[in-house]
Formats: C-alpha cells, structure tokens, sequence
DNA sequence: GGCGTAAGTGTATAATGGACACATGAAGGA
DNA sequence: TCCTTCATGTGTCCATTATACACTTACGCC
C-alpha cells in the first residue's frame, strides 16, 4: 500500500471539516448554519467548517473550526462520516471529515455574542436549502443523533449544568419526535444512576417546585 | 466555510483508503495483511489500501485497492473511521479512510489464487507489528465489528451461500469471544426470520446430518 | 446392532419494557 | 386563610424478552 518512492507525485485532494452543532430551543432540535459569503454557493447556507491544516489533527481541526466561527470552545466532538463524492464540491476534489457536536441552549446564548459571520440555528426539519451536500450531511447527523439516545448519555451535551427531570424527557421526546411515559422514562434515567439530585430545587413558579438533577460526571459513556 | 477564491492555494494532504478485510477461518477471527516492499517501514505488514484518486468516490477507492489487492471484488464494505494524526505518516501528511469488509472462508480461498503481491491473513489478536497505526485501526475495527454482531446481519459475509446453524453459532462466538447456548441462539436467530431452511442437509458425515440455511436476501440490514 | 458424535428440541424462571392514575407542594387570587 | 391552578412525583400489573438447563434423534462406522 501507500506509493513507490514519493507520495507527493499524485494528486491531493483538499480536505475539509464540516460541523453539525446542535443545540435544542424551542421546543425543536437545530442545528448552525453561517452564511457563506464566497463562492461556490455564496449567499446560500452551509454547516461551519473549513480547511484542515497541515500541522492539526482532524479533531484539532473540527475544534478550531467550531470556535472560529462561533466562539464556542471544547464541546464534545464526535467523527461522523466522511464524505467523499467526487462532485461534491464545483470547484476541486474536496473531501469532508464530517463531525457533531452538542450545545446547551443557555451555553451558547452567551457565547455566541460578538461573532461577526452571519450564524443562526435552524430547525432540522425546516433547513433552507443548503450548500454542497450539507443537506445529506445533517440527515445523517441527524439519523446518528437519535440512535446514539438510545444507549448513551450524548445528549448531556444539550444541557445545562443542572435540569428538571422534565427537562431531560423534553430533549429526548424532541430528538425522537416521540412523547414519552413520564414515570417509565424516569425509572429509567435514574436507573443509570449517571444523574444525582442536586439537593435544589426550582424556585418561583407557580406550582409545586422540580428536583433540580445534575450528570454526575461530563463524559459521555455507552449506558447498557 | 471553505476558501475564498481559490483552493487550489492551500496545502493538501494526501488521503489513502485502507481496508480491513476480516474473514473466520480455523477457529479465528483473521484480517488480511500485505507485506509492504516501499520505505517507510518496508517489510512491515499494512492494512491493504492506497491512495484515492482524483475521480473516485472513496467506496469506489476502498472497493478498487481491495480487489486491486486481494482479488475480491463487489464485498459489502462499510466504512469505518477516518484517522488524521498529523504524524502517522511519517514521510508527510497523509488522512487515512478506513473500510472494512467480510469475505468468507471458501469465497476467499478461490478468488485470492495468482496474486502477487504477499498477502496473509492473521488472526486479529496475533497480528505482527504494523505499519503506520494501523494496530490501532484494527482494534477500532474489531470492535466495531462486535458491535455490529448485536444489532445486524453483518455476519452473512463471513459465511459462504449455505451453512449450519452450528456454523452461524461458531463464528458468532469466536468474534464475540464468548459461548452461547444453542437453543436460545437457533431460538433468536430464527425468531428474526432472516435465514430460512434450504431443505438440504450436510451429507457424509459420522453423525446426524444438520440442515443447511441460508440467507433470505444478500444485504446487511439492521435487525431490532 | 452397538458406539460415537453432533443435531435438534421445550420449559420454567428472571429481567425488562410498557401501560396506566392519583396525591403533593407551591403560588396566586378571592 | 382557604381555594384554585398546575406541574411534580410516585407504584403496580401485565406482556415480552432473555436466560438457564438435558435428553432424544439421525447418521456413519466398526
């Protein structure tokens, strides 16, 4: 394998990182999108991404990308897929490393200021049209995200800090577009035991006031 | 996202695909290797693989180098990882799209005759010192592989058009490293009506003769 | 026809998953 | 202060699934 003598005779393709960056607001799942400013497909929108250095790592890579264009730094990355169709890109060969990422609503409200690119989160199923194959890209991202619900803690990463129990079975039902048995969801969720009852509680609000929870530890771990 | 104006600017990387290409043979789970005869570690054994060119999707790179390779053509491949260490490659830049796939025992022994190039399989947890990491690429794959077992009926690859049950049984219990009892497995398998019955038996053997099964259709699907 | 050998089969128990309804605690207004 | 409002919080029964476990059957061979 590999070449005789000189790897740099053949032809290279470009490779870029594109990242999906969820987040849930509003009752919906969405993910970032910027507008591109260039060509090919300026003014559409696409996923943030961008060109891999020579000298990163592809997950130095997808983190760099992540906080250039959003401020929002060391979020749990994941390595999607790669993406590698020949006429994906008008312009050259590009190949995409593609990755998700997870942000809490509260999270990202404060960091997000004073980014100068034009970025918003759209619903996943209401995206505008997209550039590339970034349309593909998220269904795929989108796909891998609620398997991944199923059998790990991934979805800590929506969070923040400290939740109600409700809270959490809002994401899930959100992501899975499902409505879920409050008691058995929670038997559940507790059964892990990957959340501890913070001791406080939700104060003012009219009614019998929530557990506020926390995820004992920030990692995210396969739970069967 | 992406450059202004002109990719073509950058640095690129070179960017292979590598195969791991896994079979079940004499009570052990193999990979095929191939003796490397190019620096750097020349006389190493590699992961079958090479560089994409620029007019192929990466599948049709994977499914080129390995029947390039190995002879075998058309197997279901999957693809696994893409490893971007900086400093893999010790002679530059080089991101590496992992694949793997399955070949059966006897569909390999024919196909793999008049081949050149040394190739060899070697059971996944004897394997020689590796070129490159591609150590550690073979773990990932195993243990995707495992994985895979639970939920899908990836493990038609390993096996050839018919086969007892006692064959299914042996090749899930040397990937997965562990026994199963017969009853519940035949009872499990069956239940997911995905292998039928041929009709016909084994025939010349010292003992009550087994049923022959095969798969109802050719594709790896997902199973729960 | 008796022996060796792997094939083939059922049941009882435990664990898991899903359906389902009502009392509790706080705020706010009468 | 008492009554209303509203989301919280909790347990049981049933169905399904997973697991443990042992003997009879069919064939070749001697």
């Amino acid at each position: 394998m590999k070449d005789k003598y000189d790897v740099t005779k053949y032809d290279r393709p470009s490779v870029t990182v594109d990242v999906l960056l969820f987040t849930v607001e509003a009752g919906e799942l969405k993910i970032l999108l910027v507008k591109r400013n260039e060509t090919p497909f300026e003014d559409s929108w696409a996923l943030p991404g961008g060109f891999v250095r020579m000298d990163e790592s592809l997950d130095e890579a997808a983190n760099r990308e992540l906080s250039e264009e959003t401020g929002v730094k060391n979020l749990y990355l994941e390595q999607l897929y790669t993406f590698g169709n020949p006429k994906r890109d008008p312009r050259t060969r590009v190949i995409t490393v593609t990755y998700m990422a997870l942000v809490s609503n509260t999270e990202w409200k404060f960091k997000s200021t004073g980014d100068a690119k034009e970025a918003k989160f759209f619903a996943v199923d209401k995206l505008p049209k997209l550039a590339f194959d970034h349309t593909e890209i998220s269904k795929y991202g989108v796909q891998r995200l609620r398997n991944k619900l199923g059998y790990t803690n991934i979805v800590l990463g929506l969070l923040p800090g400290s939740f109600t129990l409700t809270d959490l079975q809002k994401v899930y039902e959100i992501i899975l577009k499902t409505s879920l048995d409050k008691r058995n969801f929670r038997k559940k969720i507790l059964s892990t035991g990957l959340i501890v009852a913070s001791g406080k509680k939700l104060e003012g609000i009219a009614h019998r006031p929530a557990m506020l929870y926390c995820f004992k530890n920030k990692k995210v771990v396969i739970t069967d």
